[in-house]
DNA sequence: AAACTAACGGACGCACCCGTCCGTTTCGCT
DNA sequence: AGCGAAACGGACGGGTGCGTCCGTTAGTTT
């Protein structure tokens, strides 16, 4: 009985604490992080106030929504260093990075323009670009990537592509994967 | 004397609406279209009421105060066609309309997600996309532009160019050049 | 110079969003 | 079942931006 310090927490905050962060990447994905809080709390069937409680800030509440985006964005890097052909590697990254970001409208200006305050956010944010480096290295290598590419031109990317505001997700997706197209060209190495 | 119907225009009106439209060419450069009204009205040193009176919307406003740069749009793709390369001219056309889109921050969105409501200006629009879309046939007959480019494709790149917010106008010319680079890279036939 | 009127701008109402306070509800434990 | 605390949410205050009203200023005309 002593052991245990404060850990019973109540069956409904628990509960709504889920629906917010469900409600908050519904929300950010469709209409970018410059959504209304109440609307994340609209759709979660909270009052702001609770909202308030769980996430003091919008910064807070986007980092833990986009959580498993990050997640995923170590998985493509990991991925594409997995690739046995750097080069192949590094196109799925730029690929499946587009891809990532089109379909969510509020995790690329989490990514790029990142929170001063997000700790953990940042780190990750930063041993991926690491990665990402190290396979440019390797694509270098392989003879097939552009010398002069360095990892600024990655966030260049990122940036670029974060300004494709197409309508429909439809067009928006159909619009970066063509972007995402273009840019690997632009990387290859040229023939001259 | 019966022949003028309503020609007195009083003198500080007629100063006034320049400059305000001064005033809105520089607050919109910097600080994009979500850029207040009021911020205009203080720099113009005029109150509210007397910008709204002379421009009845932002979107108005906005259409005038990029006349300007909505002709040196024009100016850049006719100079792109007078080229006697025509690849040469296409790459001036990327080169030039991303730094004009770099160095104003209003431009782009008024350029790309066009206002409804102003006439002339998408008229003008629709002209000088005609254009591009003329001295892209030439650059694809010369053999060095890709078959597949369409015009969306510039599009494209506007608004990916837009994507772009640097922080300082410095760094942001920077990443809009390294950007064009890119651009025209990816455009340039391949020797596949 | 006087008066007529166009033009001005401070102040207003409205709408939106953020973050907080506090009275009320509901969970969990005994 | 009853009680204490944790969690809830409606309502509030503060801030910002848009567009408008109306009393005042000042250009123009005779």
């Amino acid at each position: 009985m002593p052991g245990r310090l404060s850990q019973t927490v109540r069956s409904d905050a628990r509960y709504n604490r889920e629906h917010i962060l469900d409600a908050a990447r519904e929300v950010f994905a469709a209409d970018g992080l410059n959504a209304p809080m109440r609307e994340v709390a609209r759709r979660a069937g909270v009052g702001p106030a609770t909202l308030y409680r769980h996430f003091p800030t919008k910064e807070i509440l986007a980092t833990e929504a986009f959580a498993g985006q990050m997640r995923t964005c170590e998985t493509i890097v990991d991925d594409g260093l997995a690739n046995p052909d750097p080069w192949q590697g590094f196109c799925s990254v730029i690929e499946r990075i587009c891809e990532l970001h089109a379909r969510d409208r509020g995790f690329t200006a989490a990514f790029t323009s990142a929170f001063p305050h997000a700790v953990d956010f940042t780190e990750r944010r930063e041993r991926t670009l690491k990665s990402v480096a190290k396979l440019a290295r390797k694509a270098k290598r392989s003879g097939h990537l552009r010398q002069d590419f360095v990892l600024d031109d990655l966030i260049l990317v990122l940036m670029a592509n974060s300004g494709i505001h197409a309508s429909s997700p439809a067009t928006r997706a159909a619009a970066s994967r063509r972007f995402a197209e273009l840019v690997i060209r632009a990387f290859r190495t040229s023939p001259l």
